[in-house]
DNA sequence: GGCGACGTGGAGGATTCCCTCCGACTCGTC
DNA sequence: GACGAGTCGGAGGGAATCCTCCACGTCGCC
């Protein structure tokens, strides 16, 4: 990996963006028969909505029948489970990798942290996996997050804006950290009503924003009860396991 | 289920609270032997605690094998899964009826909402196996969210509160539902730092109140980065798995 | 203390999943 | 078109899980 960049936000997220447009030539990572990387790709493609749906535990043999390979492809491509996860998790992280360009070209501190935000936001949004994903990476390679160049970037924007004015001078790059993940979870409960999110995040940048009475109007419109019900609560179109019907029908 | 009272956060979550202070009696749910009582309530321990951790999936051999009793004890208490989940249900439920009545007794509208929303923040931080009962519920049971009893008691209180000029004008009930639900997500990634959650649900109350300008001190102190890595990623002390120690080392 | 009903534990067939091995097939090249 | 290396697919052993059935143990009442 000598020409990756590690970054990472607040510790946690670890961020590989690489120099070359190329993905990931090392690792044995890229077959070389074209029909190989198309199952690869199928492979990825399942792998990532099974694993949104039933966790990290999906099974493997599962992924490789909706993929239309036989199990030997997916083990070959991917030996271990975790090098599955890492797989997933590289990918996801390179879609990230866009951000830290765009902050450094924020016109204010302020506008960087909103930027942050709302990229990182989205991008915990926009990929149901991606909690699972994160939290087994956690797990498999623990020491993934020492390299703090983007924690850096960010720390620095908090500076910035607090000396601006722009930002309450009582949180810090940690919390809001812990605060884009907070709003990010809104994707995990189902994705169902696009962009709510949105409007989570200006409440919250709300709190955080200086002077206290500059509000721009929320984006987005209320959800209605029903609509809330459905998105938190991941209503996929499958039940979780076919025998699901039966039992305690009427009852409480 | 005569004698409970069926309220609704949202639409989203139901509340069962009982009016006797029993544990549901009826649905056969209390054996009468007094070692068959304590096998249920072990089973349920046990239940919370691997739901926590591996999800609505988790294997009910194992749940019976750490209660110490047979599976057939586990059947006959819990004759499919999803009885084993709505009785889990059930209990966090009861533990939250309570809030109602804290609720009704707040001196005004805003800090009828401030409470509510810490209490329900509270409640779902306090158990992690909570969003997968709950996730679960849904597709179990999707039509127990019908009574609205307790979501017009909150837009009450939202109406009231506007009024007041505590409150925000361009939110309504459900968008702080969807602020409550996030907050307490932040259980879900691992509950390790205790009160944490308070900080960011201190970020979001200020992000609602007015006049904006009045802001109390945030609670507690922010994380070190080291702090919210851990309690991102539910780092739990056992892996999921025995064997997750080979695999890929140094690589990336 | 004894009896009966209630409750218990674990064996066991069916299913699913993990992972490996090997004969068959296909891509790319000559 | 033919060849060979690379790739594929599925069979199959082993383990875990689900759920049922029935002989045995234990609680609580008499």
């Amino acid at each position: 990996m000598e020409d990756s960049l590690r970054l990472v936000i607040a510790g946690g997220l670890t961020i590989v963006s690489m120099t070359s447009s190329e993905p990931t030539p090392q690792d044995g990572a890229q077959p070389r028969r074209r029909d190989a990387r198309q199952n690869r790709e199928r492979l990825i493609v399942e792998a990532r909505t099974l694993i949104a749906q039933n966790g990290v535990d999906a099974s493997l043999e599962e992924i490789a029948r909706r993929a239309d390979v036989g199990v030997a492809t997916l083990y070959r491509n991917f030996p271990t489970r975790d090098d599955l996860v890492r797989a997933l998790y590289d990918i996801a992280l390179a879609e990230l990798a866009t951000v830290r360009d765009e902050i450094a070209a924020a016109p204010t501190a302020w506008a960087g942290i909103e930027l942050y935000m709302e990229r990182v936001a989205e991008w915990l949004v926009a990929d149901p996996a991606l909690p699972h994903i994160l939290k087994r990476m956690e797990v498999i390679d623990p020491g993934s997050g020492k390299g703090t160049e983007f924690q850096a970037v960010i720390a620095g924007l908090v500076a910035r804006a607090k000396k601006d004015g722009a930002l309450r001078a009582d949180v810090d790059a940690v919390d809001l950290a812990v605060l884009v993940t907070m709003v990010g979870s809104l994707g995990t409960h189902g994705g169902g009503h696009t962009g709510q999110w949105r409007r989570q995040l200006a409440i919250v940048l709300d709190g955080l924003r200086l002077p206290a009475t500059d509000r721009p109007r929320l984006p987005g419109r209320p959800l209605a009860a029903r609509e809330f019900q459905a998105a938190v609560h991941g209503v996929t179109r499958r039940a979780k396991r076919a025998a699901s019907g039966r039992a305690a029908g009427s009852g409480a």
